[in-house]
DNA sequence: ATGGTAGCTGTGCTA
C-alpha cells in the first residue's frame, strides 16, 4: 500500500498536478495539506471520478486538510483530542472574562481509516516568529498531538502522522542552517517537540529510508530557491510501532517542484508491506 | 538593500 502526503497550496489551483501525480504515483492514499478552501469548494467529484473516496475539513481560504483514498476511508475525525485553537487576541490578551470566549480549532487536522491504517494529514502551525503568540500555539499543538499519539500506539493502533511540520529536525535538513539562526523551525523546542514522537515510539519512516543529507520537501517560491536547491526538509511520517514494521520504502518526488504551476512543497511517498 | 513569490481575497494576510 502506498502513502503520500503533499502540501499541495491550494487543492483549486493545483487540482491538475494532483490529479496527474495520483495517476503517475499510483498512491492508495493521499494525504493533502493547504487545500485553502472551505468544504463547499473543494473538488471532490473529481477525485470520486478518479476513483477516490474524499474526506475534507476547510473552513476559510486558510490551512484546509483532506485525505483521498481508493483503499476505503471511514471513521473521520476533523480534529485529534485535545487539539488547542488559535485566535490572536485571545492568547495575547487571555480569554474574555465577559464573553468565555474558547480560541476556535483550525482545519489542521483530519484523520481516516484507510485500508486498516489510521492516516492523519497534519498541517502543523508555522510559528511566525520566536516570540509570536502563534509559536506558543506551535509548541502546544505539538504536545498535544504527541499526547493522543502516546495514547494511538499504547493501544496498537497502526497510525501514520504524515503532513507539514514546520519543523527543521536537524541542521542538515537546510540548505544553510546560519540562515536560520533565530527563527522558527530550528529552535530547540520545536525539534525537542518534533522528536518527541520518537520518544514515543514512532518511526519518522523517510529518515530511515532516506538519510542523505540535504534531502528537500519544500523550496520557497522567492528568490530562485528550487533551481539554486535552497531548499528544506518539512515534511515527514511519523509511524506508531504497529505500522513501522511494514514499512518498505520512502521516496520524495522532487521532479513535482519543476516547472510551471508547481506547490512550493513536493509528494512524500512512504511504501507498506502488504 | 527589510527586497523577493504565490495564493487567497484585499485596500492585506499568510506562508
Amino acid at each position: 500500500m502506498r502513502l503520500v502526503t503533499w502540501n499541495v497550496n491550494s487543492i483549486r489551483t493545483r487540482l491538475d498536478r494532483v490529479l496527474a501525480f495520483l495517476d503517475r504515483s499510483q498512491a492508495d492514499v493521499l494525504a493533502i495539506q493547504e487545500t485553502k478552501c472551505r468544504d463547499d469548494q473543494f473538488p471532490a467529484a473529481a477525485f470520486e471520478a478518479a476513483g477516490y473516496e474524499v474526506a475534507h475539513f476547510g473552513l476559510s481560504q486558510w490551512n484546509g486538510v483532506a485525505i483521498v483514498s481508493r483503499v476505503g476511508l471511514t471513521d473521520v475525525a476533523t480534529q485529534f483530542p485535545g487539539q488547542p485553537g488559535f485566535a490572536k487576541t485571545i492568547i495575547e490578551d487571555g480569554p474574555d472574562p465577559l464573553l468565555d470566549v474558547v480560541p476556535p480549532v483550525e482545519a489542521r487536522a483530519i484523520g481516516a481509516t484507510c485500508g486498516g491504517v489510521r492516516v492523519w494529514s497534519l498541517y502543523v502551525p508555522h510559528g511566525r516568529g520566536l516570540g509570536d503568540p502563534h509559536y506558543t500555539y506551535k509548541l502546544a499543538w505539538l504536545e498535544a498531538l504527541r499526547t493522543s499519539a502516546q495514547d494511538w500506539a499504547r493501544a496498537g493502533d497502526a497510525v501514520a502522522l504524515m503532513g507539514d511540520w514546520n519543523v527543521i529536525p536537524l541542521d542538515t535538513d537546510v540548505y544553510d542552517a546560519a540562515d536560520f539562526a533565530g527563527k522558527t523551525h530550528v529552535s530547540p523546542p520545536e525539534r525537542a517537540a518534533f522528536d518527541a514522537f520518537g520518544e514515543a515510539g514512532y518511526t519518522e519512516l523517510t529518515r530511515a529510508f532516506l538519510p542523505e543529507e540535504h534531502t528537500y520537501t519544500y523550496w520557497d517560491y522567492q528568490q530562485l530557491a528550487f533551481p539554486r536547491n535552497k531548499g528544506l526538509r518539512i515534511d515527514f511520517c511519523w509511524a506508531s510501532p504497529a505500522l513501522a514494521g511494514r514499512a518498505a520504502g520512502a521516496a520524495i518526488d522532487r521532479d513535482e517542484r519543476k516547472g510551471k504551476g508547481a506547490s512550493d512543497h513536493v509528494p512524500v511517498i512512504v511504501d507498506l508491506a502488504g
